[in-house]
RNA sequence: GCCGACGUAGCUCAGUAGGUUAGAGCACCAGAUUGUGGAUCUGGGGGUCCCCCGUUCGAGCCGGGGCGUCGGUACCA
């Protein structure tokens, strides 16, 4: 094809960079609005809001040691000129631990914060997977009673119903790290005296267990021995238990009972001589209590919940959804885990050198707005504004006073400020879902009165009309005196929205 | 990362064995309607057929490589 191509400029594509996306209107709006529900929650918890710098030093994120040209996995880092290795945060936690061991001798001990922000992790991207996502956190630093973490557990309760999910649609699971290493010693994974022997294997176990939802019984039970192979044929090492071990392991997952007394009872068991397992049903119990004394949400003593990550120490617990949606092609999808968090005992450490015992929990915005979304469905998309049409455009000035009356009274209007006729001003006031437009002619304006016309009534006629003579009707449209604007356009809203 | 499927207009897709100027529906724009959105009719704009290399007189179609999307799996401080 010897086409003579002559030279076409290059433009630069109109694209989000993989992984990222855009947030338009009402996306931006909902998610603004749960956050303040959410955050008045804390708030109202005595936490206090802490906005931290987005890009930290490598050094302080911790656990990743800037190699040559090779920055670090999983974050954005960059090499500056005078300030060394920067990165973007990955979460909000590490910030928190270096903001604490910088300013603790000015905070208050124990210090609680809440904290909502992007945050930015450099990996493959997935549906529902982002490289920037928002997160929503709230911790307290310095507090080592268990009463800490019942207290965000009962917390995360009242956060989720203060969004909008109901305390039948949400559960919260709690466990303990301590009976899991208890059960872990029982099982001969783990030695008191030489805790770093087996640790490559506890991590494959503790990953084992959390994917007892996805693989059941039966895969976790593979990934505990040999290993497993997965559908497309993946093999998957194991963390090569006997079959005693696997079965005091699995055991464990399955201790949960009919309430959290029966299931502490079975734990205690299981936990043998475990003097870490024994303290860790102890701290359970003990939150059990405290939530049910101060009556809080939906939370359950669950065995099965261990979190991926390594840097528990205590108590972990996890928010699922318990309602299932259809998605646009009408297959049954479940919403994962929302929330999460524990105590985490030793993340100060690295600065100070001391041991600064602290908890939290941190809420995946996007994932529960996704699922409020999903829930809610059928609500209608968002009204626009009330546009006042520009007839006469040398009488700019009055449609701009009128505007400013609907605003005055709270009433949020726009006057039209594109070009074209006046089909053209209704076509975008319909494409934004206006409810009301305003026009007012030089023959309205000489008898004194303007048109309002109700977009949404309008709508719903038209699919009953055949005529154009019906059409040309206007039953959707009144004439009012230009003194009433604003009482009328009020009246007309309150028609549409009632 | 690994395994598999797929990649044609903004969206959903068709495209006959390799053969002129690549199509449809929806969406968008304009007109019918000189002051009225959504119905109807007519017209219009819009494509690097994912990219590169190769085979061929000729490639959306065939071959190789790459990239991307989706599904599964792994990892996730």
């Amino acid at each position: 094809m010897a086409k003579n191509k002559a030279a076409k400029p290059r433009r630069p594509r109109a694209e989000t960079p993989r992984g990222f996306r855009d947030y338009f209107g009402a996306e931006v709006t909902n998610r603004a609005e749960m956050l303040s529900r959410v955050t008045a929650v804390y708030h109202a918890h005595g936490f206090d809001p802490l906005e931290s710098s987005a890009v930290e030093t490598v050094e302080a994120l911790g656990k990743f040691l800037p190699d040559v040209d090779r920055p670090n996995e999983g974050v954005f880092a960059w090499e500056d000129d005078d300030e060394g290795w920067l990165a973007l945060r990955y979460d909000l936690t590490a910030p928190l631990a270096r903001v604490y061991a910088q300013h603790r001798r000015d905070l208050p001990n124990p210090y609680r914060r809440y904290a909502v922000g992007p945050v930015w992790r450099n990996e493959k991207p997935g549906p529902g997977r982002f490289r920037q996502f928002y997160q929503c956190d709230a911790d307290t630093v310095g507090a080592a009673s268990v009463a800490a973490d019942a207290e965000i557990c009962g917390m995360l309760g009242e956060a989720l119903e203060a969004a909008g999910i109901a305390r039948a649609d949400y559960l919260i699971r709690v466990n303990n790290r301590k009976v899991l290493n208890g059960v872990m010693e029982v099982a001969g994974v783990l030695d008191p005296a030489d805790p770093e022997r087996d640790a490559a294997r506890r991590g494959i176990v503790m990953r084992a267990i959390d994917k007892l939802d996805r693989l059941g019984l039966d895969g976790v039970r593979a990934l505990l021995g040999a290993g497993r192979k997965d559908e497309s044929g993946d093999f998957t090492e194991g963390a090569q238990l006997g079959e005693a071990q696997a079965d005091v392991i699995l055991g464990f997952m399955d201790a949960r009972a009919e309430d959290g007394a029966g299931t502490c009872a079975r734990l205690r068991e299981l936990v043998g001589g475990s003097a870490t397992g024994l303290e860790g049903v102890q701290e359970l119990e003990t939150i059990a209590e405290m939530l049910a004394a101060s009556g809080a949400g939906h939370v359950v003593i669950d065995p099965s919940v261990v979190r991926g990550l390594g840097y528990y120490t205590g108590p972990v617990f996890e928010a699922e959804l318990t309602f299932e949606i259809l998605d646009e092609k009408g297959r049954k999808r479940q919403f994962g885990s929302v929330a999460g968090g524990g105590r985490y005992d030793d993340l100060v450490t690295r600065f100070t050198g001391e041991k600064v015992p602290a908890t939290g929990v941190s809420i995946g915005v996007d994932r529960l707005l996704a699922a409020l979304a999903a829930k809610g469905r059928a609500e209608a998309a968002p009204a626009g504004p009330v546009v006042v049409t520009v007839m006469d455009r040398d009488r700019m000035a009055e449609y701009q006073a009128m505007a400013a009356e609907l605003r005055a009274a709270g009433i949020r209007a726009e006057v039209f400020l594109g070009g074209g006729n006046m089909g053209k001003q209704l076509k975008y006031a319909d494409a934004r879902a206006c409810p009301v437009a305003v026009i007012e002619g030089g023959d309205e304006k000489a008898r004194g009165v303007v048109q309002i016309k109700d977009l949404a009534l309008g709508a719903r006629l038209a699919a009953n009309i055949e005529t154009r003579e019906d059409w040309q009707a206007q039953p959707a449209q009144m004439e009012i005196a230009r003194g009433d604007l604003v009482a009328e356009v009020r009246a007309m809203l309150a028609r549409a929205g009632g």
